[in-house]
DNA sequence: CTAGGGTTAG
């Protein structure tokens, strides 16, 4: 080993920190040992505590720090800052106060360290402090220590003191403003976030990537198409347009402004992409309802190497959770596990909510459990799942638990929506009233849309579709598409055409372009055998100019998807489909099957009726299933509109025949065929 | 030795 300075000391110790080596750092100290006389110098020891603090091996660098006789400001604020670059806030800022009981002042360092420990912890009181001897000191006119000192008072909630001390500042930097910009967002005010900007601008301040990405996310949440828009220009001009952060930026901000279009184009175009930008795109796509794109995007980051962080997993499991992908979701809960972020609390609550909106209730239920941290929305997860299948009772323990165990949580609005939403899938009529009626009292909620919706829902399944009616009279609010949306599917199902025109008519003046409702009235007249009106309700559908989604059904067959729609021929194995049902159609004959013609959308003859409805798309779907899945497994079907009568009960002969288990999942819950029986107590 | 930021869950 060459002979050393204290210079060349320093900077080895300097590389060990930029190449987060504790190894060459620990050598370094070593050699400092044997080559230096003890009492450490300050020099050296400020940068020996630098070094440990930074590595995140603060008993080290403590130890250091105590070892150090003539230790200044600079030592406490390698050791301080270094505590809050790795987290531990309640440490730094007791060492500041050690810092002080040794009459030592903190500088124009010192003070920001302090400040973001205070801001982190969401503690205004110390943060308070902290401002109150900065001001003594006169150090708050440093451009830093004002910075940090506004963003501590914007994060821990101190609109008023943030604001005057913004106002007061000798000295702003792009720092303040982006600090300005971006706390205003955070704070609900996107508005005051874009007008902030424009004063940026008007004094001539030049943005820099950050402020772009502050001011993308107020458009975003603001959902300001045209100023987000606008922005791309400037960031041409300003030179920031291969900037991968403010493009991730927009890919987001197009996204939640429902302009997928324009994120792909972004995403597309990019030179550079890191995890952020495969990230959010996998989200817009989620967030537009596209979740097979999201898939897709996140199968390929898979391909391109990309590192499956909390974040991306996370997301694609929402997707996942949307379309009832169970494989796939499966598949990315063990890559979570892989990965080592199956513990993070967004991906475990996504992993509940996916199993529980795939109807795998015990797989929720156990990733439920196993979290090592839960909170209010892993809870509302697990609601939702029970809530999917129908569990009012399972629904009402947690609840219970929630409210009355050891828990810190506290339920929420979503909370109520789900324990409402469980009782009326399984027709708790009783309970479920009752819980509304105690929601305000016994849990401090105040009722809002969904919950009306959940009662008349709750109401209409029950058959009491004029109770329902009264319910939604006498409402505080005006109704809304999913209030009158449940009175009209309960209207369909009972057969009480006239109360459902009432329902149509509402949701046709809030929602003119929906195909849904314009479908559900149209069947609800031709189940009732009233033709002319049916034939005038798709008429008029025609007219203003409504296209129908198709109706289809999908299977998944080891990794591939297949789609079916009514009277589909186009599959390559049609003819083995064809024969299967055929097949089907002779032993349910036999088992005492009767077509329910009432489920046929068109007048036609009886025979025609009787071949409409043998063709639906879930039973295509589920003849391919029978032909391809081996016997023992369960079947499960997917699809985008909700089941007719005649399908569930073909399905419950068929699960009967062939002895094995079918599960549907239609638009509105879960069907599980056993035996002859289905676990669902729907009427048609 | 210091301040401002991007994507996630019901």
């Amino acid at each position: 080993m060459p002979f050393l300075t204290p210079n060349s000391l320093a900077a080895l110790l300097e590389s060990a920190v930029s190449t987060r080596s504790a190894l060459l750092g620990r050598a370094a100290h070593a050699q400092i040992i044997k080559t230096l006389d003890n009492p450490l110098s300050s020099f050296l020891s400020n940068h020996l505590v630098n070094m440990y603090s930074k590595l995140d091996l603060p008993g080290s660098a403590q130890f250091v720090l105590s070892l150090t006789p003539s230790r200044t400001v600079v030592t406490w604020t390698a050791l301080i800052a270094g505590f809050v670059q790795n987290g531990h806030f309640v440490s730094a800022l007791l060492q500041f106060s050690d810092m002080l009981r040794e009459c030592i002042r903190p500088n124009d360092f010192t003070f920001p360290c302090a400040f973001k420990a205070s801001a982190s912890l969401r503690m205004p009181v110390m943060g308070k402090q902290v401002h109150g001897l900065a001001v003594k000191d006169g150090q708050i006119r440093d451009v830093f220590v004002g910075c940090s000192a506004f963003d501590m008072y914007s994060k821990t909630g101190l609109r008023d003191e943030a604001r005057k001390l913004f106002e007061e500042m000798p000295e702003r930097n792009i720092v303040t403003w982006n600090a300005y910009i971006s706390n205003a967002v955070l704070d609900g005010r996107p508005r005051n976030a874009v007008d902030s900007f424009i004063e940026f601008l008007r004094v001539g301040g030049e943005p820099d990537s950050i402020t772009f990405c502050a001011f993308l996310n107020a458009c975003s949440d603001a959902s300001y198409l045209e100023p987000g828009r606008q922005l791309h220009g400037l960031v041409i001009r300003s030179g920031f347009e291969a900037d991968v952060s403010v493009s991730n930026g927009f890919i987001d901000f197009y996204g939640k402004c429902r302009e997928i279009g324009s994120s792909e184009m972004v995403f597309y175009k990019m030179g550079q992409r890191n995890d952020v930008s495969w990230c959010s795109m996998v989200t817009a796509h989620v967030q537009n309802d596209e979740e097979e794109k999201a898939c897709m995007v996140f199968l390929q980051s898979r391909e391109e190497g990309i590192e499956p962080t909390d974040f991306i997993v996370s997301s694609v499991l929402s997707a996942c959770a949307a379309f009832s992908g169970l494989e796939l979701g499966r598949s990315v809960h063990a890559l979570a596990v892989k990965a080592c972020v199956e513990g993070n609390i967004f991906v475990g609550s996504a992993i509940v909510d996916m199993y529980g909106k795939c109807g795998n209730i015990n797989d929720a239920k156990q990733a439920f459990h196993e979290m090592p941290k839960r909170n209010l929305i892993t809870w509302n997860a697990m609601l939702g799942g029970y809530a999917h299948q129908g569990h009012a009772d399972m629904a009402l323990a947690l609840l219970e638990e929630m409210t009355f165990g050891s828990n810190e949580v506290v339920p929420n609005y979503v909370t109520l929506v789900c324990v409402l939403s469980a009782c009326s899938r399984a027709g708790a009529v009783k309970m479920g009233m009752e819980i509304f009626e105690s929601m305000r009292v016994k849990y401090g909620i105040e009722p809002g849309v969904e919950h009306y919706a959940c009662v008349v829902d709750l109401l209409g399944r029950a058959g009491m579709v004029e109770r329902a009616y009264e319910f939604i009279k006498k409402l505080p609010i005006p109704p809304t598409t999913s209030i009158w949306g449940a009175l009209l599917g309960a209207c369909r199902v009972y057969g009480k055409p006239e109360l459902g025109k009432i329902a149509a008519d509402n949701l046709f003046e809030l929602d003119p372009k929906d195909s849904g409702n314009h479908v559900v009235l149209s069947n609800m007249f031709a189940a009732a055998g009233m033709w002319e009106e049916a034939t005038i309700v798709r008429k008029e559908m025609k007219d203003v100019g409504i296209k129908k989604g198709a109706g289809c059904s999908w299977i998944s067959v080891k990794n591939s998807v297949h789609v079916f729609q009514a009277k589909d021929s186009s599959h390559e194995r049609n003819s083995e489909i064809q024969a299967m049902l055929a097949k089907l159609r002779r032993e349910m004959k036999e088992a005492g099957y009767v077509p329910d013609t009432k489920f046929a959308l068109h007048d036609l003859e009886e025979e025609e009726k009787i071949s409409e409805v043998w063709y639906h798309s879930e039973k295509i779907a589920l003849a391919y299933g029978l032909i391809t899945i081996p016997p023992g497994l369960p079947i499960r079907i997917i699809k985008n509109l909700r089941i007719c009568g005649d399908c569930h009960s073909a399905i419950k002969f068929i699960s009967g025949i062939v002895g094995r288990e079918i599960v549907v999942r239609d638009n509105s819950r879960f069907h599980r065929f056993k035996d002859g029986q289905c676990s669902c107590r729907d009427y048609w």
